[in-house]
DNA sequence: GCGCTACTCTAGACACTGTCTAGATTATAG
DNA sequence: CTATAATCTAGACAGTGTCTAGAGTAGCGC
């Protein structure tokens, strides 16, 4: 009937990639599955092979996001490796700039799990907060503090609050530097001496 | 044919306060306009008389979400007002703890708007953005800091930040409360002079 | 009091969604 | 070459938001 081969070959990844573009464009409201599926030539049912769920579908993208958004702090990080604050402002912007674009990926991926959290975003999110810490550590070690734990959840959650104003518009991109600079300024002088 | 009175009275705020509730129980997703509708004996459009679209209905919810946590906030400043540190620790838990118990409603009101958000959620946000300006104004007199409005976003941002870790499950309690105090202290530090 | 208008609600329709099923098609391993 | 597993199709179902036409009701001016 149709011309188009009975296997499309990489339906999954595909779907991944088309879903994380319409959510940066259209939110996760526009996001259907039968959509998806027409728009990538296939019929309703076809991506059913692949995730079980609609919510299969978005767990997957939220643990890519995850290890997206960590390999996007590694490498912000990285270039400015020769001073801690430019380095820690690097990274800070790397996370708002990365939940500006893609602020309902950002959702999803902190999002309440009423019922207990997929394995694999978990472990996704196990990774990112590992490399939060890692980096920590490095920052840590040059300003000779103590409490790495503590410090990467108050970094990573004040990073989160920012993107979040940021991304809703509540502040704009040069108040959002502001911010974050404010910020780093504030764990610099903790990272000194904790009361 | 049914024996229930044909004008309900008063719909509207009885659509609002049933939704507060299943939002906080199930989430946004299980939300329907024709539950809510048959839940409060009632036909599935009579809610459109209240609220044109889900979206009213979700935008009225935002709008008075703000109000609540503005006003849970200064109480909880008020309850501490002779000390700085104490009056800054309970509003950001009052904040935090809102944002846990209604973390679905908190996620509405800081939604990114992709087209431009209600006239009445914008007012709302509004006047709660002034609250937190005028908290951190008492506060700042009792710190001899300037710069009102940066400071009020560094603390709103913390405290989002820390919130939508808590709600998420990502901390718990204790860990929450630490993260506040780390917070508190970094803006008191900061308070006193700005870099 | 009476009627008129504005408001509130009902009931049916439509297109769309996610999910489930049975079965067709293709790839792959034995 | 053939059995088996993976992949995809197509039809069905219940549920949803939204739109429509019209019925019931309250409150207003008179």
């Amino acid at each position: 009937m149709s011309d188009r081969p009975f296997h499309h070959g990489n339906l999954r990844s595909a779907l991944l990639e088309r879903a994380e573009s319409v959510l940066r464009d259209r939110g996760l409201d526009a996001l259907s599955l039968r959509e998806l599926a027409r728009d990538l030539g296939v019929s309703h049912g076809a991506p059913r092979s692949h995730f079980v769920d609609r919510q299969a579908l978005l767990d997957a993208l939220a643990e890519r996001g995850f290890d997206r958004l960590a390999h996007a702090m590694r490498e912000a990080a990285q270039t400015h490796a020769d001073d801690v604050y430019d380095s820690l402002v690097a990274a800070a912007h790397a996370y708002v700039d990365f939940a500006v674009r893609d602020a309902a990926l950002v959702d999803l991926m902190f999002a309440r799990h009423l019922d207990e959290a997929a394995a694999g975003v978990q472990a996704a999110a196990g990774r990112f907060f590992a490399t939060i810490r890692e980096l920590v550590g490095t920052w840590m070690a040059a300003l000779d503090g103590d409490d790495i734990e503590r410090m990467s959840l108050l970094i990573s959650a004040t990073m989160q609050g920012i993107a979040t104003f940021t991304a809703a518009g509540r502040v704009g991109p040069a108040q959002s530097d502001e911010l974050i600079r404010d910020a780093v300024n504030g764990f610099l002088r903790s990272g000194h001496r904790r009361t």
